[in-house]
DNA sequence: GCATTTACGTCAATATATCGACTTATCGTA
DNA sequence: TACGATAAGTCGATATATTGACGTAAATGC
């Protein structure tokens, strides 16, 4: 692996991260969304997460910090979108699940939204093309995710 | 395309685009760096930023804000890593030049660190599988520089 | 030449994002 | 039962990131 090509690599890694953030939440902004609400809604949209999941799962299965999330949905209650109750099991935890509005708002106004952002930029992929940058996502994802580990290990 | 390839693709981009700048970041801050400022001494030491470049143009070419970036490039002022000078030709312009100080963290400092990060993120890479990557992310890239033009454009 | 427009940098408000430190609750074990 | 380890959530400090608004300066219109 050469210097320059990885150089380059993750130069376009970092606009894109930007640009991400950038047209994604401009993309659900009408309907009072950010890229990261976006992300949560999407997790709390699955089947998995139906009977509510905590701060600190949902923290580790978008990647970001417990400390972050904690913000990001503090302000999406005080926008209605999610609703958090205790846990009945754990009286540490407190489990956060989409209200009703929440969910309307998620599948009748910002899925559509998040359909024509999909079309935009990936218009020009092919399944094929599409395919192989997940597998590449995902390989560079695994390795950020031991350096993670071993950054976080050694203090 | 799917909708359901474009949702994954998408998720696994802002979990890359949150790891980046969290290993990144931690990757280089013995030096007292973050990503964003690693970026944008990359930027600086580049041959054509050689005689200062302004911040709009930097903020152009890095694909963030000219607000944000004027605060990134405050702190690094700050930290003396970089210096700003009033542009001669353009009395609305002020230079941004990487200052000697800043020139040795970098290149002594923070390269070989860099060097590592890249060895560790992208150590299972082929050349052709880094080649193949970079070729998605502009192709993304360049779909998401038209998005973002045609949102800005529509107000 | 002078008015409009465009461009550059900054300030303020808001939303993300990190870490470290702290409180509280639970669990394993002595 | 006490005691330490662990985990969840919050608070504060700091850095990043956006938009909107503002003042100044340069370019363009007529």
């Amino acid at each position: 692996m050469k210097l320059e090509l990885a150089n380059r690599l993750f130069f376009r890694l970092y606009q894109c991260a930007n640009m991400l953030h950038k047209t994604g939440s401009r993309a659900v902004e009408a309907e009072g969304l950010t890229t990261q609400q976006w992300a949560v809604l999407g997790a709390l949209s699955r089947e998995r997460a139906a009977g509510g999941i905590s701060i600190g799962d949902l923290a580790r299965y978008l990647m970001v910090s417990r400390q972050n999330l904690s913000g990001v949905i503090g302000r999406m209650e005080r926008d209605g979108h999610v609703a958090v109750a205790p846990d009945g099991q754990d009286r540490r935890s407190r489990l956060v699940t989409m209200t009703a509005s929440g969910r309307c708002v998620w599948t009748e106004l910002a899925q559509p939204k998040i359909r024509d952002y999909y079309r935009e930029v990936l218009g020009d992929f092919s399944v094929s093309d599409a395919t192989h940058t997940l597998h590449y996502l995902l390989k560079m994802l695994e390795n950020m995710k031991r350096v993670d580990a071993d950054q976080s290990g050694g203090r």
